[in-house]
RNA sequence: GACCGGUUCGUCUAGGGGUCUAGGACACCGCCCUUUCACGGCGGCAACACGGGUUCAAAUCCCGUACCGGUUACCA
């Protein structure tokens, strides 16, 4: 039988890290197998179920390369046979009629409740429904007669569930510690468990891989399997991904940090993202971080997948460690070291987001025009200068950030670089004009090129000149010329940016004001 | 409370009885390179939760304790 899985989250908000994170070992495990890998959308709970979810789960799922195999399943177009399923069950007595009212509680002491319930003794048998034993006929009747009533699993009085897990091992849940779940709700509203036992069953799954929260649910719907006498697929249970206090990292306490849409919008690629997802609570048992997604295929096995719940390190008032520093390092690694040709487009529709992009920077033009100008194509000059910046930048952004002045001649100054670079040394303010001077003056003619070691050569005997340090006039140039205190060699600098502009700004007295 | 699970450097982890004076990565610190730098190179700091066993030998196996987490809904 060829595998199946499924990544089945409930659209009730954005795409979950430690989600997706469920979703990526699904995908692993099936590509692997040569098998499928299937998205189910759990949307029962209709009144927490949101289009806008859905949609922002399939985006973050299609940015990060995990597109399921076969059409999107909604949970709520199979509530009838959810609902048929459970009146079999009634009829052939593995499930009852329950008529207890249905206790009504505000959303929030909701959990309140169930820990108090739990903790009252003696503990309550979960054998002791009125209802459980009644007769058939009596049952019958007053649901005939209008009385509403949940319906119940008859859950055997004695004996045990088990199976082996994947990831934990042989595990198994005495009878007695399973509630009788509710299967249907009184007002015919199927329930996760029995929906999620429904949906698997019809739609072929064989290996069910989800987070470490829902190991109790696996003996619910083991028991759910049995009463249909249908085989159990495999399971295998993820722990959970903790935040920095130990706790579940959890939508609502940690916000959007949890978010996949918050790394797509702040420049992660789905790359690095992937990779730094994979190696959380995983190991191929290698001394080893990066991996490309057929790699992580090849590798993948939830031997090794850990039994111990990892934590998302981050800092939410540090803005240098707003999310975990491994991801942001792992990003940065993409950055400088994938093949240029797959990171030009990244870039590109970076600067296009924040219009810095030239459509010249495709096209084989000269770049300048003037015969002083070195001959270069503008496809090169923006090749060049991405390779050239790429090294230092942690994210996407830093392109339209940190690197703006390349693109753009409306950049900002950062203040820290302005204090150390330029008003520390008060000179400064008229070297540097008298810097581009120089520039015009000694790179007039074709004879001498405007070029790193002719630039190095003209700065040097400047600086002598004015009987200061190489460190000086470099420093003070980077920050009028790029805004920033750190980047590449300055001799790069200067060249990349080409002799007008660089004499341009150098001429610029806009930083000291 | 009950049931289940977990516990190796700050964080992610390697490790299934001897090769562990515990390895790698991130972060941090130092040095080098350099005109600067968040690139690069070299180096450093830093961990087997605790207590009992078993064994010639335990981070590795067993038991207990502590701590942490998950679940315990007519939510998913």
């Amino acid at each position: 039988m060829s595998v199946r899985v499924r990544f089945a989250p409930s659209p009730t908000g954005y795409l979950h890290v430690g989600a997706t994170r469920a979703a990526l070992f699904n995908y692993l495990f099936a590509r692997q197998k040569g098998g499928k890998f299937l998205l189910r959308i759990e949307d029962t709970d209709l009144a927490r179920s949101t289009e806008e979810s859905t949609r922002s789960i399939i985006d973050g799922l299609t940015w990060i390369g995990l597109e399921p195999d076969e059409p999107v399943v909604f949970q709520s177009a199979n509530a009838d046979k959810h609902r048929a399923t459970a009146v079999r069950l009634l009829d052939e007595g593995k499930a009852y009629r329950d008529f207890t009212p249905k206790e009504e509680k505000g959303d929030g002491s909701v959990k309140q409740a169930i820990v108090e319930r739990a903790r009252e003794k003696p503990a309550r048998s979960m054998r002791d429904n009125p209802y459980r034993d009644l007769s058939i006929e009596e049952s019958d009747a007053r649901a005939t007669a209008g009385e509403p009533f949940a319906i119940r699993l008859k859950v055997p009085e004695s004996g045990k569930t088990q199976f082996e897990d994947g990831v934990f091992g042989h595990q198994e849940r005495d009878y007695a510690d399973t509630e009788d779940l509710v299967l249907l709700r009184s007002d015919g509203h199927p329930l996760y468990n029995l929906a999620v036992v429904c949906d698997d069953i019809e739609m072929r799954i064989t290996d069910v891989i989800r987070g470490q929260d829902h190991l109790t649910n696996t003996h619910k719907q083991i028991l759910i399997y049995e009463a249909l006498g249908v085989a159990p697929p495999n399971f295998a249970h993820l722990p959970l991904i903790l935040a920095p206090g130990g706790k579940k990292l959890s939508k609502r306490i940690h916000g959007e940090i949890v978010s996949l849409t918050t790394y797509r919008d702040a420049g992660f690629l789905a790359a690095a993202f992937r990779n730094f997802l994979a190696l959380l609570g995983w190991s191929a048992g290698e001394e080893r971080e990066i991996y490309s997604m057929d790699e992580l295929v090849e590798k993948f096995s939830l031997a090794g997948v850990h039994r111990s719940s990892a934590i998302f390190n981050y800092e939410p008032n540090n803005p240098k460690r707003w999310t975990d520093d491994k991801a942001i390092w792992m990003n940065a690694e993409y950055i400088r070291t994938m093949p240029l040709s797959e990171l030009l487009p990244l870039v590109k529709t970076e600067l296009k987001s924040t219009k810095l992009w030239r459509e010249e920077y495709e096209e084989d033009l000269l770049v300048g025009g003037s015969a002083d100008a070195p001959s270069i194509m503008w496809r090169q000059w923006f090749e060049r200068t991405v390779d050239l910046i790429r090294h230092r930048f942690f994210t996407l952004k830093d392109f339209s950030q940190q690197g703006r002045a390349y693109f753009s001649e409306d950049y900002d100054f950062d203040p820290p670089a302005v204090d150390k670079n330029l008003k520390k040394i008060p000179d400064l303010k008229q070297w540097l004009p008298e810097l581009a001077d120089r520039f015009e003056s000694e790179f007039a003619d074709v004879g001498s090129p405007y070029n790193e070691q002719n630039i190095e050569a003209v700065v040097k005997t400047f600086t002598e000149e004015k009987g200061t340090k190489l460190g000086v006039i470099m420093n003070g140039a980077r920050t009028l010329l790029t805004g920033v205190a750190v980047g590449p060699s300055m001799l790069s600098v200067f060249e990349t940016l080409g002799k007008e502009r660089s004499i341009q700004r150098l001429k610029s007295q806009i930083a000291w004001s």
